[in-house]
DNA sequence: ACGTATTTTATTCTATATGATAAAAGGGGA
DNA sequence: TCCCCTTTTATCATATAGAATAAAATACGT
């Protein structure tokens, strides 16, 4: 894996959101993969983080959840901040705004 | 393309808000490649909604907008409650919760 | 209408997400 | 310890995201 700390940060995040909403509902990876339809292996590896999720793999797994996709990004507190500082929040070049 | 409805509504969200906050900025598609790291028809087939992105790419993106990224998913009044209409919010068999 | 900048579309190539499957590793109970 | 269930790891095949590049289409000011 050669991403950036953000993508590395977010993803854990996001696994970890999926795997405790799995473990709340008392989902198997198994079962989890069946309502996904992502298979076991995948789902292994997205909840821990190891991999650059697509979107709709993200919009799959949120349904089968039955939560709102926005939950996964949210803050903490459940807000849109991030729930991951951002390592580039600023330092560009182009004069605008 | 073969995506389910959510995923194109999702898409077309997201790409909608990064082409917006783009003008906001006054950016060109090819000051947002220079920025982002994303080329510039990968950018417009990005915010057409036209592209299951993945998650490196929309926190660059974000990044190199300067937005949070949970803004790119939060709902119009910007809470954690989905933008988009999930078409997959109920019917599961399994019971648990 | 013309010229220029911007965006879209098309093509080829590479990298990698994901599926399918099997095997190995862990983790409780009895 | 022995099962059984669950998770992780590994391998191979397929689909597609994204890069690089060029060309076509569009927008937009003059």
């Amino acid at each position: 894996m050669t991403w950036g700390p953000d993508v590395a940060n977010w993803s854990i995040v996001i696994g970890n959101r999926i795997r405790k909403r799995r473990k709340d509902l008392g989902l198997s990876l198994e079962e989890l993969s069946m309502l996904s339809g992502s298979t076991v292996p995948t789902l292994s590896i997205i909840e821990r983080g190891k991999r650059d999720v697509k979107l709709s793999t993200l919009i799959a797994l949120a349904a089968a959840l039955r939560i709102e996709l926005p939950i996964l990004f949210a803050g903490e507190d459940g807000s849109e901040k991030n729930a991951v500082p951002s390592s580039t929040s600023e330092g560009y070049d182009l004069g605008d705004d």
